[in-house]
RNA sequence: GCGUUCUUAGCUCAGUUGGUUAGAGCGCCACGUUGACAUCGUGGAGGUCGGCAGUUCGAAUCUGCCAGAACGCACCA
């Protein structure tokens, strides 16, 4: 073949190539065959986002693991997609929209709509196109998006089919509100985060006194105005001769009554309670409970509302620094104190949540988790690692109920239609026609009309479409087909972050609507954080671009930087250098293919085969270890321990094949020619090779398994066969000889380093060992990779004097160096074995000169100890011996 | 506050049911280049396994307490 091998691995031409041919030929194309499936469903980003550093982790791992089915003979099938991100793209809309001089509220939900599509379009899909990059092997031609037709067709029904369950309802709570998106949030969508705040402590004079006063304590002043009771203990003595009196709002003046509950700690603060159940969990509880007025004085952006009386307009922040100058100068602020509370902020907007009380959409939880409750705890479903069941049923046994109204217009519109003022003046249904009947039906008027039913204006939670995303990325509510086949999916890739977001509600639906598991794994990735250990985001400017470092790096090198670093659940701090070992393994392996192909003759037609000299150690060797590696990256993939699937894998290529393998095969003289029979066992060690690399690093390993011989399409690496473990070739004996032809190597290599001969200097080398038979018959590994000028070898050696010396085994190694030996330096290096043995002997001899150690454990530890006691005595004498010749 | 998981070499991590004077990669130090690769090779130095008790013949591994970290949940204004 003799083709051109380019001097260095340009991975960014390569993997181009390589992308366009397994596209071209549709690789990772997937329809249902007879074979197993083996399903991932893409965690979809967000439609107009763009690849970062969580993405490129996450992403590598499912493709790692879908090649690598596709490979063993699954049916493998990895659908893409992305979902709408209600909030997310709704903000990036109006800001765009603000900075061309429209406001949202001046536009028609339809007009908007068109923008909102119009900014999808030219964003959406960017991020896909970036994970191509990557080499994520999709099928594309399944890529979905949750507001397609189908799928959300799919999301309605389920609202509907769950409404008339009696699994949603429509109530009045507390909710969480963004006052900057404008909308509800569920408890998920809430941060809360520990601030530096301060505690008001402000006083309400008591009605119908002069100078009467209580003082209340409050991080939150502005909602004095809406205050409409304070809340003392009954039990607090303090307060007894308030018991039925009232006082008065400062600054408003309004008359509240003083009203009795034992909510109060006494010990908080001054043991008074404000009470403003428009904008407190608590507080509102002790309003239904007192049957207490609820003023609600803010707007929902946050501004004091007309109900405040005063401040009317004002942002609630600015609000309540006047509020509090002005309490200061009507004398009514006793005093302030630094004080720390926890605050809830908005995941997406990250301003602080105003709670809220609201009428809004909710999925009644408690019964709909149970399946998938009990079934992650089964294990049913195995969480990797599994000490994330712990989080996952902390919150499935306390799970509340799910807010899925937002107040915005991307997404999928709720399918409410009213026609009434009432609370339950409202009917479900998919379409306006289908609503007019069931309404007309409802209330028995049958003059109602089309006009008379208006439809919610709000939209559902993303989520509330994500949690179908396993069953609608096949049409599975139409369809039965594929998802039939393709469900449940085989593993899902994710972050501990959206475990209740998303994998529990999928879990959820997958019960609720296909009586089964989603999912059989899911595999929860760290999170990828900078030097500094802070979570890699755009917001902090602190991750890499992954495009520029793939640019750099090549997407191998991203590939293997990631991954190399990345335990299961382990979060990842991420470093170039990572990458930059991926793109110097690309380099090596590149070079070592090179190696090969350079020593190719002209003309000649090679065969790569496995077929191995019999004869030859190394040959028996390499293909043990490549068999070891196979045994062991297989327990590692089913224990989805990628990381050390890839080291093995690493190992292998780098330390055994390219460091002694290739070393071995290299003609005796560079001038002479390759075997080629020697070459075709190289190439076909080399196939297995980049076989067992591909998952991680596929377009390297396409590159030289296209270069080793011309294929046909159907015959590319990604679509090729997995190596398959033969313990035929697994011979321990011939690795333990090998290993200790390494360790000869390995000491003479240190002889010389410690003595400060040249690696070309000739060495007298002999050796004592009882195995003189096979090391003989292997002596050739030794003289070509050391200059020995003769090899002694034999079961009665004496070792000659002033030779240096070293144990390898059992077996003594020396080779004599008159006039290079550095006497002082020998006697150190063998002192040092001597000390190092002496201290191993110590603790041996300790345990076997203890009495119930002997008694007690079990005979192989006991036995397992004698020995080595005894080769450790016959060491020590062995050294001592050899330091006499230098006394 | 409650719960979970962690703490092993300078850094990032392995260490399977307690039984090899604790391993890897990177980094560090020394030496090395007539060609596969300096994006390399060879050799070397680094750890009383967070602390203290306990169980055991034996603990990085099991138990308790303490210190520190991360995450989850709840939350007193």
């Amino acid at each position: 073949m003799n083709k051109e091998i380019p001097a260095q691995y340009n991975p960014s031409t390569v993997e181009d190539k390589w992308y366009s041919y397994w596209l071209e030929h549709k690789h990772f194309h997937s329809t249902p065959d007879d074979r197993e499936p083996f399903t991932i469903v893409i965690p979809p980003p967000n439609v107009t986002g763009v690849l970062h550093m969580g993405h490129v982790l996450n992403n590598t791992i499912q493709d790692v693991l879908i090649r690598k089915a596709r490979m063993s003979g699954f049916n493998a099938c990895w659908v893409p997609g992305t979902d709408h991100a209600s909030i997310a793209t709704e903000a990036k809309v109006v800001r765009k929209l603000r900075e061309e001089g429209i406001k949202k509220r001046d536009l028609t939900r339809n007009e908007f709509m068109e923008h909102a599509w119009e900014w999808t379009h030219k964003h959406g899909g960017i991020i896909l196109k970036q994970l191509k990059k990557l080499g994520a092997s999709c099928d594309w031609e399944r890529t979905t998006f949750t507001m397609d037709d189908k799928y959300s067709e799919s999301v309605i029904d389920t609202f509907i089919d769950l409404f008339n369950k009696g699994k949603i309802y429509r109530g009045a709570r507390m909710i969480n509100w963004d006052p900057a998106a404008l909308t509800a949030l569920s408890d998920e969508e809430v941060i809360y985060k520990e601030v530096d705040s301060k505690l008001y402590y402000v006083r309400y004079q008591i009605s119908g006194t002069e100078d009467e006063y209580l003082t209340i304590a409050t991080t939150r002043p502005e909602t004095i105005l809406g205050d409409t009771a304070i809340c003392i203990n009954p039990n607090d003595t303090r307060y007894t001769h308030l018991h039925g009196k009232k006082a008065v709002v400062p600054l408003i003046e309004r008359e509240i009554p003083i009203i009795l509950d034992d909510y109060v700690d006494m010990e908080f603060g001054t043991g008074c309670l404000k009470v403003t159940p428009a904008h407190d969990e608590n507080d509102n509880i002790l309003g239904e409970k007192h049957g207490l007025e609820t003023i609600d004085i803010m707007n929902p952006d946050g501004t004091i509302s007309e109900a405040g009386q005063r401040y009317i307009g004002q942002d609630r922040f600015d609000a309540r620094k006047d509020i509090i100058s002005d309490l200061e100068e009507s004398g009514n602020l006793v005093k302030i104190e630094d004080y720390k509370n926890k605050v809830g902020y908005s995941e997406r907007t990250d301003v602080a949540i105003e709670p809220r009380l609201s009428l809004q959409w909710w999925v009644s939880m408690k019964e709909l988790s149970e399946p998938a409750l009990e079934n992650v705890m089964n294990d049913t479903i195995r969480f990797h690692p599994p000490k994330f069941k712990n989080t996952y049923r902390h919150w499935m046994e306390n799970v509340r109920d799910w807010c899925i109204s937002r107040q915005l217009w991307w997404g999928h519109r709720i399918p409410a239609y009213y026609y009434g003022e009432g609370e339950h003046d409202f009917v479900v249904a998919k379409s306006l026609e289908e609503a007019l009947e069931l309404a007309r039906k409802k209330t028995g008027n049958a003059d109602l009309s089309a006009d008379d039913l208006k439809q919610d204006e709000d939209v559902l939670d993303t989520w509330f479409s994500s949690w179908l995303w396993p069953i609608s990325v096949f049409d599975g509510f139409y369809i039965k087909e594929e998802v039939d086949y393709y469900y449940p999916t085989n593993d899902l890739v994710t972050a501990p972050e959206i475990m209740f977001f998303w994998v529990a509600r999928m879990i959820i639906a997958g019960y609720e609507y296909r009586d089964e598991f989603p999912f059989r794994n899911v595999y929860y990735t760290g999170i990828v954080r900078d030097k500094l250990g802070r979570k890699m985001s755009k917001s902090l400017g602190n991750s890499p671009d992954p495009l520029d470092l793939i640019e750099q790096y090549g997407a191998d090198g991203v590939r293997m930087g990631m991954l190399f670093a990345t335990p299961a659940g382990n979060d990842l701090p991420f470093d170039v250098k990572l990458c930059e070992q991926g793109s110097k393994f690309s380099n090596k392996i590149w070079n070592a293919f090179r190696f090969l192909s350079m020593n190719m003759i002209d003309g000649e037609t090679y065969t790569p085969s496995t077929e191995i000299d019999e004869n030859n150690l190394v040959d028996r060797w390499m293909m043990a270890r490549i068999h070891q590696t196979i045994k062991g990256v297989e327990e590692d993939f089913k224990g989805y321990r990628l990381n050390d699937a890839l080291k093995k894998v690493y190992s292998l290529i780098w330390d055994d094949f390219c460091d002694w393998y290739i070393e071995l095969a290299k003609p005796d003289n560079y001038s002479d020619p390759f075997d080629k029979q020697k070459m075709n066992v190289a190439l076909g060690m080399f196939e297995q090779l980049m076989k067992l690399l591909h998952p991680f690093m596929p377009f390297i390993s396409e590159e030289i398994w296209q270069y080793i011989n011309d294929r046909k399409p159907e015959e590319a690496l990604c679509v090729s066969d997995w190596p398959v473990y033969d313990a035929k070739y697994d011979n321990q004996e011939d690795v333990d000889l090998f290993v200790e032809i390494q360790g000869i190597v390995s000491s003479l290599r240190n002889i010389r380093a410690e003595m400060g001969v040249s690696p070309k200097e000739e060495l007298e080398v002999l050796m004592k060992s009882d195995r003189a038979d096979s090391l003989n018959a292997n002596s050739w590994i030794l003289t070509k990779l050391q200059s020995i000028r003769s090899l002694t070898i034999g079961s009665d050696v004496q070792k000659p004097k002033a030779s240096s010396s070293a144990l390898i085994g059992k077996d003594e190694l020396y080779v004599p160096l008159e006039g290079l030996i550095d006497v002082e330096k020998e006697i150190e290096r063998i002192n040092k074995e001597i000390n190092r043995i002496e201290g191993f002997l110590k603790g041996v001899n300790g345990k076997l000169a203890n009495a119930s150690f002997v008694q007690n454990a079990p005979d192989a530890v006991v036995e397992n100890e004698r020995n080595k006691k005894r080769d450790g005595e016959a060491k020590l004498e062995k050294l001592r011996e050899q330091l006499k010749d230098f006394k």
